[in-house]
DNA sequence: TATATAGTTTACCAACTAGTCAACTATAAG
DNA sequence: CTTATAGTTGACTAGTTGGTAAACTATATA
């Protein structure tokens, strides 16, 4: 009953371009407002604050990411390391074009609102602790897998070291952003599966030319 | 002539403080003043602006994280891998101290300030820019020794090491921030030295160990 | 001791902040 | 066709923002 809207989807959507760019402190609820043709009633009639806007903008990115991004990658029968590969490309690519489009790197989306608002809104810390907890499921199934074929050590800890990657993940997203260049993300990007390899089964040096 | 003043350096220590625990946009001129028990006149006596004090207190972060831990880990005659390590071995005690404080862990100030204000002030991010490029020259000298001395091929590239290196390092920040948990920091930490072994030398099983 | 001047103080500004509210309007579903 | 209701609108807070200006005061130096 009622008439219906999109304005929801259209905030969320200017949350993500907008906050995305600059940061959640930086964006008014006015300028939200009209960057998506939106009335500041409207905004209040769907969120009860600028928070549970970001909160909802949240989602909607980790959602996104996934379905286009994770998925496709890691539902494939790629090799762990040709995974973790076109991942940085990816990024490498999604950071380059938005260079192009806005002249900066605006690195990752998440890690940006961790950073700023985690000593801030325990609620959204939390939120995004959780993203990232599924976030590092998809690398931990990738390294369980490589240890069970012998490519891994046994004594491989998969949950520290699926953290460690996207902790790189994100640290290289982080020098991106600083250096304004988004061929920091592809060259840093190649040392990624090192971060597993000390770990490694037997002969070492064999075990390293196949994950490297 | 005229009287002496201890105001500055009080804003800029508020500034460290405030805007390291919460961020840049998050805090005001008047809380910084309040603070730092300095009236709002005399704060714009000192800096013609928030972003000015913001650039000092960006020096001040450098040069005592410089002269406290970097020169005397990195001017000592330990070995690389316990370089790096002492490094991670601070971290984690600050950031443990910092939350057992406040209750959040902060992560790195410039980090910070890195994700928060790169796309929107262009001064500041090349003040971080310049900083971390001095930051990684800390680590390419280590590394360049240590391709000196064989530890390490002499195809590695010591600016692309060393780059990865403080990108982990920021990453593993973000982490320990996003979960709050100072443990974060010393269990990826752990990681550190596996950046650069991919490019180990020949026999790469006895150059692991020497390096892990 | 005189005084130029560095530093302090107060009151002020215009613009903006997140958020409220009540009147209004279009429409989906009975 | 009716009507309950979802969505829209614009005017409105009360407080905060970064920054200004001018009078005032303490003091280091000559």
């Amino acid at each position: 009953m009622g008439r219906t809207s999109t304005a929801k989807e259209k905030l969320i959507q200017s949350a993500i371009e907008l906050i995305g760019t600059r940061s959640y402190n930086a964006v008014g609820v006015q300028e939200l407002c009209d960057h998506s043709g939106v009335k500041k009633g409207s905004f209040y009639h769907f969120f009860p604050s600028k928070r549970d806007l970001t909160l909802e903008a949240l989602d909607t990115m980790w959602n996104k990411f996934k379905e286009l991004i994770l998925d496709p990658i890691f539902n494939s029968d790629m090799s762990p390391v040709d995974k973790f590969s076109s991942l940085i490309k990816r990024s490498y690519e999604h950071q380059s074009s938005t260079k192009d489009c806005t002249g900066c790197v605006t690195g990752c989306g998440i890690g940006n609102l961790a950073l700023e608002l985690s000593t801030q809104d325990e609620i959204i810390r939390q939120k995004i602790e959780q993203i990232f907890e599924e976030w590092t499921q998809y690398f931990e199934d990738v390294i369980v897998d490589a240890i069970n074929d012998g490519d891994l050590s046994v004594d491989t800890d998969p949950r520290s070291t699926s953290q460690a990657i996207l902790a790189y993940m994100e640290g290289v997203s982080l020098m991106g952003k600083a250096f304004n260049d988004p061929g920091m993300i592809s060259r840093l990007g190649e040392g990624m599966a090192q971060i597993c390899i000390s770990k490694i089964k037997t002969a070492a040096g064999e075990q390293v030319q196949r994950l490297a």
